[in-house]
DNA sequence: TCTGGGGTCCTAGGACCC
DNA sequence: TCTGGGGTCCTAGGACCC
């Protein structure tokens, strides 16, 4: 069997956990450089003021109107609080994988014939309490015999009447009567198009999907979608390893604070990128053969949308951060142009492979350095990203993000500690 | 004043070469 | 000289997720 748990709107629930005088209002937070609202707490959803990924400043006298707080991503709250979850989550089961910042999936093992001594359901309330009562955070806990049946019933957890955080699909009854309560397009691995293609099919909820013969969606969809047809049943598709497999592409892209024109800006934003993808890559004990470097201008500014990429090739696979700024800082000229009015750049490590399995060059000879790299690491894991960091990234960065809403550094910072009045 | 997220995987098709 | 088949590499964009 396998759980998934997963945090009801996240990043509105995290900036709740330290500040109990905004517990009863509505409470949305802003994506980067506070473009787009990203998550809407209940009461927020309820007012109708928590759609997704609308620009803010659309909806900023509606918000305003309800009274309601606006807060921008603190990043650095949500990942603490993350990774407080993800302790008290993995203590419930042999095997965890954090799938992202507010979920992570459990397994149980290959025999299929356990249950916990408690029983699914109240192992699944287990779970949830544990995590309110140390954590402070509101979870939905699903279980199923397949990760898209356990992502199903966290869905009936949430979202169905009756269920109340909690949902355990461990019989046909069950199976059945969730799937034909979702709609398709609620299922993992469905989303808009399909959605809208399975419904021309007559395909309308979970349950028509499963009873959907696997080897006509494979020719009409493709292998992901017939799996997920599988997985509907409760056949594993999804091996527990390929739920969190390494990553094959690396990406590190942001839109900058305020538009930037100067080039020595704009390659200082490259070579941070390209240190925190190789970071990401190390991590993942990886190597890259390839990397693209791009900056573009806004889609929304009038003077024409401008996009620039360079493709690098590396001759051996690397992992050194001082390749990839290298690369960074060839590729300035060709990307730049003074005429623009840069809004975001970034890059991508590609075809990563395993560093056990590097092909060497007989007559380029790695010049990576993995004692400095594991050095740079280790010190940034320690005191923070970027607290050791290459020449190439600038001192003065001055395309910072936008956060003008940002809650204090409750957990990261001593002076943001929270204060409590006793008497 | 002016505002518009970030990450990963996959594939069709263009460019280029033999 | 010109045409055309076929392979490889890269780009652009579609699709999904949170």
């Amino acid at each position: 069997m396998y759980a998934l748990c997963d945090v009801n709107s996240m990043y509105a629930s995290c900036e709740k956990v330290f500040d109990p005088s905004i517990r009863k209002r509505p409470v949305v937070v802003l994506t980067n450089n506070d473009g787009c609202i990203c998550a809407a707490c209940g009461i927020a959803k309820k007012m109708g003021v928590g759609k997704k990924f609308v620009p803010f400043f659309e909806v900023r006298e509606q918000l305003e109107a309800v009274n309601a707080v606006v807060r921008s991503s603190n990043y650095e709250l949500y990942a603490e609080l993350s990774e407080r979850l993800m302790t008290v989550c993995s203590r419930f089961a042999p095997h965890s994988h954090i799938y992202s910042i507010d979920e992570c999936f459990l397994y149980y093992g290959l025999h299929s014939a356990y249950v916990p001594a408690e029983g699914w359901q109240q192992h699944a309330s287990n779970i949830r309490r544990s995590v309110w009562r140390e954590v402070r955070l509101p979870i939905g806990v699903g279980i199923g015999a397949t990760p898209t049946l356990a992502k199903a019933a966290n869905h009936a957890a949430k979202k169905i009447e009756g269920y109340r955080g909690v949902a355990v699909i461990d019989s046909e009854g069950a199976r059945k009567s969730i799937l034909a309560k979702m709609s398709v397009t609620d299922v993992w691995g469905i989303g808009r198009r399909i959605g809208a293609r399975l419904n021309d099919l007559g395909i309308m909820t979970g349950l028509q999907l499963a009873n959907a013969k696997p080897g006509i969606i494979r020719k009409q969809f493709s292998i992901l979608i017939e799996s997920t047809v599988y997985e509907l049943n409760g056949v594993v598709k999804l091996n527990w390893d390929e739920v969190r497999a390494a990553k094959k592409e690396i990406y590190s892209t942001r839109s900058f604070g305020q538009r930037i024109m100067d080039p020595d800006q704009l390659k200082f934003a490259l070579a941070t990128h390209a240190e925190i993808a190789a970071a990401k890559l190390r991590k993942q004990n990886g190597t890259a053969k390839a990397m693209t470097i791009f900056a573009t201008s806004s889609p929304h500014d009038a003077n024409g949308y401008y996009k620039k990429s360079v493709f690098h090739k590396f001759a051996v696979p690397t992992s050194d951060s001082r390749m990839f700024l290298a690369a960074c800082s060839a590729a300035l000229s060709s990307i730049y142009c003074k005429e623009v009015r840069f809004y975001r750049c970034g890059v991508g490590l590609l075809d990563i492979a395993d560093n056990k399995s590097v092909q060497f060059d007989l007559f380029n000879p790695s010049q990576d350095d993995p004692k400095l790299m594991q050095c740079l690491d280790l010190i940034n894991s320690k005191y923070g990203r970027g607290t050791l960091h290459l020449a190439g990234q600038g001192i003065e960065q001055k395309f910072a993000m936008r956060r003008e809403f940002l809650s204090p550094h409750y957990t990261t910072r001593w002076s943001d500690l929270p204060r409590i009045k006793c008497g």
